[in-house]
DNA sequence: AATTCCAGAGAACAGTTGTTAACTGCATGG
DNA sequence: CCATGCAGTTAACAACTGTTCTCTGGAATT
């Protein structure tokens, strides 16, 4: 039930989907606080009011800017937890699988990481919340995992917030090797691999 | 041999530290990269160029902050990795520890929280450096621990790296959670107590 | 075919920014 | 005691910011 588009709709979406590839960007090298609404319409080559048409405001816009890229995130997410084979092997996969993301979208995982913590609130509750989504889906994956037979609700949470905060901490840290020789990246790979490892050692060993 | 400052440098350091003070207050509610001179000048009651006895920028004062928001951290470090009893005592010692330190300095943790991956370069090298030292301490804490006969060097230093990144982590969430009800700092200092335990159980297994 | 709608343009606004230059007054060292 | 140094001031600059109002051309609706 596709409703084709007006080309008058489209064409505005188009503009908007510019704005937020220019934002985009632009917030490689500064963060939201700091980006204006007018560096980001001199990007794209429209007037400075047109902005006002598809955003309130540049908070606005980095809000939307998290929905695309945690939406493009959560379909590796069900990926890594719906993955086949024993632990190690799935540590790997999903290790992989993180190297990828970054490698194809490093401008989204720059963006989350940055604006994690940064310096505008209605950006870090998007994020937030969308992690949180992230954190709940983990954990009904854990729940259905026999290892976690006899786990309470809680530390199924907890344990669920720890990777995915792992998830993320090695997705910046591949960003950061992303311009460096091949020999370093695989570095960072084997520690987040490790540093996993060893987070699922300990869930294993969680109710002896 | 600490030689008393003339009343002349004294005044210039009491501004230095004003300048300090006014922007890490401003950076409460935005990120480095929009931050400038002129606001911070106002804040503190001297004239814009005044700043330039001080700092070449604002990111150059963004280092300086990253020294003093760092180096009160730093012997809290040394307290939690030489502290003593058993591995959950030391670990609720730990948190006890992150939750005051974040009490009483909150602003240089949501500094650092932010800028950690914000939009400054020169801020971010600084922090990743003083965080890799922060890890090579933990690592030579760990190396004289017992539990790591057997350990090889770069497994200790991953394993120092996930705990530095977990009391971040920690030091964070407590921030998030600093005007909130008791019951949720307690949720949260429940939660990375877990955290922990779970990263030091595996930690316990890791050769088996 | 006539009318409405609306994405984007254009111009103007008051306020802000970083940086420069030349200055002042006072602590400092000879 | 006098000359120097230097933290902080004052004034001015060109460039930039977000926001308002008015306008226009062409798609959408009738």
């Amino acid at each position: 039930m596709s409703h084709t588009l007006g080309i008058r709709q489209a064409q505005k979406q188009k503009t908007r989907q510019s704005l937020l590839d220019a934002a985009l960007g632009l917030l490689e090298e500064q963060s939201l606080s700091s980006l204006g609404l007018r560096e980001v319409t001199r990007e794209v080559g429209v007037a400075p009011t047109a902005f006002y048409r598809h955003f309130r405001s540049t908070a606005d816009l980095g809000v939307a800017l998290v929905e695309e890229a945690l939406g493009s995130l959560h379909p590796m997410i069900r990926t890594i937890v719906s993955s086949a084979g024993d632990s190690d092997q799935r540590i790997e996969r999903a290790v992989e699988l993180i190297a990828r993301h970054v490698e194809t979208h490093p401008a989204h995982v720059r963006f989350i990481a940055r604006e994690r913590h940064g310096g505008v609130q209605s950006v870090r509750e998007a994020i937030q919340d969308q992690l949180a989504r992230f954190a709940e889906e983990v954990k009904v994956a854990l729940t259905k995992d026999p290892v976690s037979a006899g786990w309470n609700d809680d530390d199924l949470l907890m344990l669920a917030n720890l990777y995915v905060d792992q998830m993320l901490m090695t997705a910046s840290l591949f960003l950061d090797a992303l311009e460096a020789p091949q020999e370093e990246r695989q570095r960072v790979a084997q520690v987040a691999t490790r540093q996993m490892r060893l987070i699922s050692i300990g869930r294993e060993h969680w109710l002896d």
